[in-house]
DNA sequence: CTATTATTCAACCTTTTGGTTAAGTAATAA
DNA sequence: TTATTACTTAACCAAAAGGTTGAATAATAG
């Protein structure tokens, strides 16, 4: 039933893929580019990006000979919730994150 | 690499783990009362038991013949912290993000 | 048309995961 | 002392995870 969820755990328990979503905040990758840095085999990476995908975290759009991979923030929403359930969610205000975060929205406005 | 959240995330990848954890939220518990609600074996809840133990997320300390386990909220922190902290970088600095997770050590690398 | 580029698939390997049953240990109750 | 209770460990199994290499497909460039 939670199956989903599984599949969003399981994604975000591998370091690699982890580093794979950290990458597509900036901007959406090409399947080549996103394995650019790793010093494993593009298929391996492709196998990363499947499971990626399967969870939800990424959508994989082909255009001409090249895939683009794009983040699906919502996605890890459910997984985030669920997170919250245990009262993580106010702690996550502890002073350092809070202070960044201001800092951040004054700097960018 | 960071290989404690990916303990954390492995460990919450799996649905009986997550429900041993709600059970948890409300009280400490023996390993056979975590056991009586699921339909397999009590050595498969004990291992279980064991990988929510090497993520952190749970402690267990024996009295007598029973062992307590015990839920431990700020183990989950640094899962929480990372996913959240993604939603809420989407719109601000990228490289901020991860010069955040490194203070904070979510990024070892 | 041919070569190159982008990506996946297939076959294989090893390690891990999640489960089983049966036996072992250790504390308590009778 | 013996039986019962509360676990863990050991040996095993099937399936999944994460990696490899090499071949296949499919779009584009020359």
């Amino acid at each position: 039933m939670n199956n989903n969820l599984d599949k969003i755990f399981a994604a975000l328990s591998d370091s690699t893929r982890r580093e794979i979503l950290i990458m597509l905040l900036e901007d959406d990758m090409a399947v080549t580019d996103v394995a650019e840095p790793f010093d494993i085999s593009l298929a391996a990476i492709s196998k990363h990006l499947q499971i990626l995908s399967k969870s939800g975290l990424i959508v994989q759009e082909k255009r001409g000979r090249v895939k683009w991979c794009k983040l699906q923030m919502h996605a890890m929403r459910d997984a985030a919730i669920w997170m919250e359930s245990f009262g993580q969610f106010e702690q996550l205000n502890f002073d350092a994150f809070e202070i960044f975060l201001k800092q951040e929205k004054i700097l960018h406005k």
